[in-house]
DNA sequence: GAAGTAGACTTCCTTTGAGCAAGTGAACAG
DNA sequence: CTGTTCACTTGCTCAAAGGAAGTCTACTTC
């Protein structure tokens, strides 16, 4: 008797796929992970989650193939680093909706704390999920980014995003 | 100390989102309310949730403006319903990113189980989760639907959408 | 009008995981 | 060889998930 169902054998991909994102802090690692975070400390520092909660949320995730971890040789040390996946960096579109939700039906804490969806192929805003409507072609973590009007921890440390 | 964390304040507009839908089952009820479930047997039944976490969900819903209670004279008796919001119609996009993404990156338990997203104002599939990749317009609840090649537990007594 | 039934819940129970605090161990820096 | 940072793990408490069962209305049928 879990404590939560399991729906990863369902016919339905809505069901499947939350079976694996159906997490809130699953979807709020891979947010810092698409803004740059690599690192145990940087999503630790940003979340504001419990180390114990944020280390059993990345096991699943690397074992979901969300994420792939790796050693890297750093200025002072090695670190383990978490990449982005294929599969979790297509859940880009998720996220953007979830955004563009969240402008048009939540309250800031401030009313100038807005997120913009920019597709940096062509320079421009979005307001589609998976779709320049812009220029029309589809939108991938590689060629979009988001604009974000407040201050975040600055992510030190970054190093070109190889992915391999 | 609650069990889980409070992101309605968050400055991150995706934060905010996940604070009132990062949770499996109330995504998984408003897939059934966009398929047409209105009563709390309709979602019992094809959700396979426990009575008195649906009726939770259900009110959590209602006061987070996802849902609206209503009361109707059926053919048998009077009844409870939950009707959509607008809040509730416009998280269509985030369960279509959803559905792509499921379809792209997990396995489903039969090879011939697929979700297609049919913009029915010009009859087309669309592989984008907010605007029909036929037609060019943005995808509402209203003049979209899912086809799926299984079948579901019938939805009865579905009354006309009329939403008032 | 008594008994039965379906719908929409609520209550009780056990187990699990969130959130918090604190501890551990390896890798380096001084 | 002492201190610090990073990446965890362990222990604790308490709320919620999931299961089962009970409750309270309508409403139908005898």
């Amino acid at each position: 008797m879990p404590l939560r169902s399991d729906w990863s054998a369902r016919p339905c991909a809505i069901a499947r796929s939350l079976d694996v994102v159906g997490d809130p802090w699953v979807l709020l690692v891979l947010r810092d992970a698409l803004l740059g975070a690599r690192r145990f400390e940087q999503f630790r520092e940003r979340l504001e989650i419990a180390d114990n909660v944020l280390s059993r949320r990345l096991q699943a995730m690397v074992a979901a193939g969300l994420l792939r971890k790796a050693t890297y040789r750093g200025e002072q040390r090695t670190h383990q680093e978490y990449l982005l996946t294929e599969a979790g960096a297509d859940l880009l579109p998720v996220l953007n909706a979830l955004a563009l939700w969240g402008e048009k039906h939540t309250t800031p804490p401030r009313p100038d704390a807005h997120i913009a969806i920019v597709h940096t192929a062509c320079g421009e805003t979005s307001s589609s999920a998976d779709a320049c409507d812009n220029c029309g072609t589809p939108m991938t973590a590689g060629d979009t980014a988001w604009r974000r009007s407040w201050h975040t921890p600055e992510l030190t440390e970054l190093r070109p995003a190889d992915n391999n």
